[in-house]
DNA sequence: AAAGCTCGCAACCGCGCCGCC
DNA sequence: TGGCGGCGCGGTTGCGAGCTT
């Protein structure tokens, strides 16, 4: 690929290779579509600049490749991501950081490119707005202990189901497990903030209480995280005194940016498709 | 009503890896 | 073994639609 024979032209729409030869750019059009769809139908997909000169499409290959996997696929999904699969995406990319392919792997019928605008799009605007870097311990650790849970406990209202713990992978439930438990003053916890393990943070008086078994099983008992004692006797910590107090949890220090206090309430916690 | 702004997303770019010759 | 081309990936850009002022 010589790349220094390809030059932009001066139109948006199009640029010559070679000088003599113009290829097109910008957006697709109805016919583009189909030419390409009826080739890869006929042929199927790889050998892409081949295949964009077969076609007779003046496009570069990897320009084909790429309206095919995003757009054109058959098996793509279309609209909004779910809370499952938007958990599954904060989940995997806590573990993978952006290897967008990789984590679109593991979401069907969803492309890299969706997942990447997601995470732009969304999570980093949330960052923006805790001013923050979403790829700061801070920021992560703020998804993990609020985002993650609040998603989960979103799933749970809109899907109730007694397997919702145990319908995220091991790596989620572990993942989101660590965080203390987190309650407000006078307000019980929800499911999704108790613990496998069976307990519950009562702020009113700072205790630990076992939950009863109808929201244990909420919790996801009955899975293996019953047995996981991991959660017992993790710390809690009491919202309106982290809001008080300069606090590290997990060796990150939340103190720099104000993570529990206005902006965490007006973002992350008022993300509108979430609840 | 219209101008300016913001957001979401399709598409492009540049780079690195790999296989082939 | 070095050059070349194909491919895939992550980052970035640009545009249209919707929203705000």
């Amino acid at each position: 690929m010589n790349k220094a024979r390809i030059s932009k032209s001066r139109s948006r729409n199009s640029y010559e290779l070679g000088g003599t030869y113009e290829l097109r750019r910008g957006p697709w059009t109805l016919e583009e579509d189909n030419l390409l769809t009826h080739y890869i139908s006929c042929n199927g997909e790889g050998q892409w600049n081949l295949l964009a000169k077969c076609a007779g499409l003046k496009r570069k290959g990897n320009s084909c490749r790429l309206r095919w996997l995003n757009y054109l696929k058959p098996d793509i999904k279309r609209g909004n991501l779910s809370p499952h699969e938007q958990l599954l995406i904060l989940e995997l990319h806590s573990k993978w950081g952006n290897r967008w392919s990789k984590i679109a792997q593991h979401l069907p019928g969803r492309t890299d490119n969706e997942i990447k605008n997601y995470w732009r799009t969304r999570v980093q605007k949330q960052a923006r707005k805790l001013k923050g870097d979403s790829n700061s311990n801070n920021f992560l650790e703020a998804i993990r202990m609020f985002w993650m849970q609040k998603m989960l406990e979103n799933i749970e209202q809109k899907i109730p189901s007694p397997a919702l713990l145990s319908s995220c992978s091991m790596e989620t439930q572990s993942f989101i497990g660590p965080s203390p438990v987190i309650s407000y003053q006078g307000l019980p916890p929800s499911p999704c903030q108790t613990k496998p393990g069976n307990m519950v943070h009562n702020s009113d008086n700072n205790s630990i209480s076992e939950l009863p078994e109808s929201v244990t099983n909420l919790t996801g008992g009955g899975n293996s995280l019953e047995d996981n004692s991991y959660y017992v006797g993790l710390p809690s910590y009491d919202m309106q005194e982290l809001e008080r107090q300069d606090v590290s949890v997990s060796g990150s220090h939340m103190a720099d940016v104000d993570w529990f206090g206005e902006d965490l309430g007006g973002t992350i916690w008022g993300i509108d498709e979430l609840w």
